[in-house]
DNA sequence: TGCAATGCATA
DNA sequence: GTATGCATTGCAA
């Protein structure tokens, strides 16, 4: 740091609306009713800022009336900037208030906007010699930046960002700070209400300048530019330069900058105190003590201080509340003021008994206790929700309902793992039930400290999603529905996501013991609940048999994650970069102008009004043009530009879904890619999978389908192998229509697609055409589906009149098909659910819906969910057999992804023939159909080759 | 910054 | 026509 006397500026309002729009969801509200969000968050930041930086000068700059000469410029001019909220005009005076006791300027001067009156004080500070920083999160300021003018940005997520001029060079694609003006007279800006060129967004903006250099330049030489651009920039040379002005900060305004009025002394810290008291501001009283003290003793920088976030001590103002006592076991039930406003329970109202156990003899004793026994709830916290990175802050247990305790871990990685210590006689006995909610994820962050849970486990969420699967299965929305009590929510312990959000470890014992044993008693009470709704039908053992052991086997195979080669995503992408450069340039030429091509709105602007390719073109329900693949694809034979737009949106995707996105999940402690499957979000009973997503890598174009040679086995000792079910939802319909014409076809072997043709168009099975075996898969799926003669036609050449023939001519092919399918849908009208072969069901309440289209729905649903849900339930036994198996065993070779009809291995060589075996006899038979399962196995050093 | 709409990858 | 997850755009709060 230079010797360099430092001002800082305050953009106030800028500084307010972020700091009453970070409390919107939860608002401060004092007791008077007065909304105090605006000025916390204000001030929250000033003094985050004189913590920090300690400077010398500072002042805080407001607007007043508005911008006159702004306004006579361009009436509209922030015209349509909603009213300022409430919370804020009644924060105006209060701020000033206390910026008044604690000796800081004010600086504001009438028909001025604070813009500029910084930037007129830091054209004129500098001119002094001094170094000045603008704390504003606002772009605009950027234009104001010079080697002793900085910008001083609060970040997202904390912090703050110093932009000098290589950072706004960088950030706006420009050589001199002043074409921010250019780019922004060009782009426009709709909060401030600058109109901009019309067409140029930030991309096109950042174009011209690097072309032009400014707005002027630009206006001069539009004949260097085309198409439809031109023409828009031509017309609107006028507003162009307007915008310009419109964006331009003044540097005239009639204020001073009087070094000595501007020095940041002691503030008047009896006043400000007083004024804190009024507005009840208990934390940032301390906050801003703490600010002033570290001064006062003159130490100048003190370096812990930074880091002593103010958050540590989330303030409880809403009520004495119950929390603090608990710890000592009181009885925490006092409901007598603030019960009557709620209707439904929370920790409050409700009487419990929550205590966290100290180290040492409690926690022996503690353990003692649990060990006695026969079924606990159990739920852990951490420090984040990665369970591969996640350390333990504790665990909550419960196993009467009301009672509960909490083990609080240490932060130091070594005497966590003495204190888990003792509790894994507790996690491995096989003789106590654990209870949990999303037991898979405690079971993975154990997993990290080497514990494994053994024993019966029971978890809620699996449990619902068997008794409700359309339903979501959170414990906060499961509590609500089945117990009428909401729990606490984490974001009043750790505030909301992004911004300042603690990490578990920094809340409170007492707190963090109230919501973990909370979570774990509410867990113990939903299971009761629970139990007793699986007993009917065959719920009970899809659950004991299928979903309770699968979870253990997903865990393995996320723990283990699988193999990535960076190197080659690399490669690909640069390529892709390449490719997807030229298809814009020919793009643009075609069209004549530069737009976004992959905004569809602008996209279908361009195809249908603009080159008008379509005489009707086809809307959204939105109303706008649609541009999807199947209409595009449609024109893509008359139109040179569409087959590029096509491409240009293939590879596109590519590139940012899959070859960008997939390196950067690569686990660094690992160094392999761990998906996460949902085993509570399809309704049919199949997994999900996501971050990332593994579950949906291209496979279908030769282009996409290079993604897969970046999964790789773990190391040279080991192939990858893939094991998929060869049309297992075909065999499933055929087996539960018990059609006999299809069984047999399965039972030799036959090609199915090319068998269906033969009997629907009449021709024996080695004369069947291409287009005919084509069009009986499409009708093979659609079956699955519950077709329609619409979407048949729309997927195939055939016209709609002549997909209802091929429908009627498949139905008498197969007429059990048919009747099966009308079984099913009156199954789902008297019982109001269809089942699987297992007995998985799904409910379908709009079965009887007077809506046909609804309707309708419902009743595809019910042709496709036993489908498809089978097919799920068969592959789930596979896996626990095979997982079973492998461990067995002792075998190296790992079981790592389940892509719905398919599950990919790491196999170690030396086991590769047994494990062939084992893996295609496990699958084939899983479950015992009427027709047989049949299972091809590939093997290859990547995922494309084992394919 | 968060959400809806759109489009697209898989089975 | 079934079932998902995710990237991007564009608008709103």
């Amino acid at each position: 740091m230079s010797d360099q006397k430092r001002l800082f500026l305050v953009d106030a309002y800028a500084l307010i609306f972020r700091g009453y729009y970070a409390f919107i969801k939860n608002p401060r509200i004092n007791s008077k009713g007065e909304d105090t969000s605006a000025i916390m968050g204000f001030m929250n930041s000033l003094l985050d800022v004189i913590k920090r930086e300690r400077p010398d000068h500072l002042a805080v700059c407001f607007d007043k009336g508005g911008s006159v000469d702004r306004v006579e410029m361009f009436e509209a001019y922030k015209a349509n900037r909603d009213e300022t909220p409430e919370g804020i005009r009644t924060a105006i005076p209060h701020i000033c208030n206390i910026l008044e006791a604690m000796h800081i300027p004010i600086m504001v001067k009438e028909g001025y906007e604070a813009d500029d009156v910084i930037g007129t004080l830091s054209r004129q500070a500098e001119k002094e010699g001094y170094k000045t920083y603008m704390v504003t999160p606002d772009k605009d300021f950027a234009q104001l930046v010079t080697e002793n003018i900085f910008m001083y940005r609060p970040v997202f997520g904390g912090g703050y960002e110093t932009w000098g001029i290589p950072e706004v060079q960088k950030k706006f694609e420009v050589k001199d700070p002043l074409q921010v003006i250019d780019f922004l007279g060009m782009m426009g800006d709709s909060s401030d209400n600058i109109p901009g060129l019309p067409g140029v967004g930030e991309k096109t903006a950042k174009k011209f300048i690097n072309q032009f250099g400014s707005m002027e330049n630009l206006l001069a030489n539009t004949h260097e530019l085309k198409g439809k651009m031109k023409e828009k920039i031509e017309a609107n040379k006028e507003l162009g330069l307007l915008s310009k002005q419109l964006a331009t900060i003044m540097l005239d305004v009639p204020v001073t900058f009087n070094a000595k009025d501007f020095e940041l002394d002691h503030p008047d810290i009896e006043k400000v105190k007083q004024i804190f008291q009024e507005l009840e501001f208990r934390r940032l009283t301390d906050n801003f003590l703490k600010t002033f003290s570290t001064e006062t003793t003159e130490t100048t920088t003190q370096t812990p201080d930074k880091q002593e976030a103010p958050k540590t001590t989330p303030t409880e103002k809403k009520s004495a509340g119950a929390g603090q006592f608990s710890l000592f076991g009181g009885d925490t039930s006092n409901t007598t003021e603030t019960v009557s406003e709620y209707t439904r329970k929370t920790a409050e109202t409700t009487s419990h008994f929550y205590q966290s156990v100290a180290s040492g003899m409690a926690t022996k004793l503690f353990v003692k206790n649990l060990m006695n026994q026969t079924s606990v709830c159990f739920d852990t916290e951490t420090t984040g929700l990665n369970p591969l990175t996640a350390e333990l802050v504790g665990i909550a247990f419960s196993w009467e309902v009301g009672k509960g305790f909490y083990i609080p871990f240490p932060e130091d990685r070594n005497e966590a793992q003495t204190l888990i210590e003792e509790l894994r006689p507790f996690f491995e006995n096989e003789n106590i039930e654990k209870i949990g909610q999303n037991l898979k994820y405690d079971i993975k962050v154990l997993a990290k400290y080497n514990i494994e849970v053994k024993g019966k486990l029971f978890d809620t969420m699996l449990a619902h999603y068997l008794i409700n699967p359309d339903m979501r299965h959170n414990m906060d929305v499961l509590a609500e529905t089945y117990l009428n009590y909401t729990p606490i929510s984490i974001e009043t312990l750790i505030g909301k996501k992004g911004k300042n959000q603690l990490s578990m470890r920094d809340v409170p014992l007492e707190k963090q013991t109230e919501y973990a044993v909370e979570d774990a008693d509410i867990t113990l009470q939903l299971k009761e609940h629970f139990q007793n709704e699986l007993g009917e039908a065959n719920t009970q053992k899809l659950f004991d048999e299928i979903e309770v052991p699968l979870l253990r086997v997903l865990a393995d195979m996320e723990l283990e994650g699988i193999n990535l080669d960076k190197g080659f995503l690399e490669s690909l992408s640069e390529q892709l970069n390449n490719d997807i450069a030229n298809l814009e340039k020919s793009i643009y030429e075609a069209a004549g102008e530069e737009f976004n091509i992959a905004s569809p709105k602008q996209l279908g602007i361009i195809l249908f009004e603009k080159m008008k390719l379509v005489d009707k073109p086809k809307k959204t329900k939105t109303g706008q043009y649609a541009t999807g693949e199947d209409i595009l694809s449609y024109l893509a034979k008359d139109h040179e530009i569409i087959q590029q737009i096509l491409d240009y949106r293939g590879l596109s995707k590519l590139k940012s879904t899959y070859v960008d996105a997939l390196p950067l999940q690569v686990e660094e402690s690992t160094g392999r890619v761990h998906t996460d499957y949902m085993q509570t979000v399809a309704a049919t009973g199949r997994l999900s999978s996501n971050n990332p997503n593994l579950q949906n890598i291209p496979i279908r174009t030769e282009r996409g389908r290079q993604v897969r040679k970046a999964f790789i086995p773990r190391n040279v000792d080991y192939t990858l192998l893939a094991a998929d079910y060869s049309q297992i939802e075909l065999r499933i319909i055929a087996a539960l229509s018990e059609e006999e014409t299809m069984i047999e076809a399965f039972k030799n072997g036959e090609d199915i697609h090319a068998s269906t043709a033969s009997r629907v168009f009449n021709v024996p099975i080695t004369e069947v055409t291409r287009e005919q075996r084509s069009n009986a898969k499409t009708v093979n799926f659609g079956i699955i589906y519950g077709v329609s003669a619409f979407g048949l036609s729309n997927q195939t050449d055939l016209s709609r009149s002549e997909s209802k023939e091929l429908i009627e001519t498949y139905y008498a092919t197969y007429p059990k098909l048919r009747a099966y399918m009308s079984e099913q849908v009156d199954f789902a009208r008297d019982n109001g659910y269809v089942q699987t072969v297992l007995g998985r069901r799904r409910y379908l309440k709009d079965i009887n819906s007077r809506n046909a289209v609804v309707r309708g729905a419902a009743e595809r649903n019910a042709v496709n969910a036993p489908i498809q849900g089978s097919a799920a339930d068969i592959i789930k036994i596979a896996m626990i057999n095979i997982h079973q198996k492998l461990s067995e065993g002792n075998y190296k070779s790992k079981m790592l992804l389940q892509v719905h009809d398919e599950l990919v291995f790491d196999i170690y060589k030396p086991e590769l023939e047994a494990m062939k075996t084992l893996i295609k006899t496990e699958m084939e038979n899983a479950y015992q159909l009427s027709v047989p399962l049949d299972v091809d196995l590939d093997i290859g050093d990547n995922w494309l080759e084992a394919h």
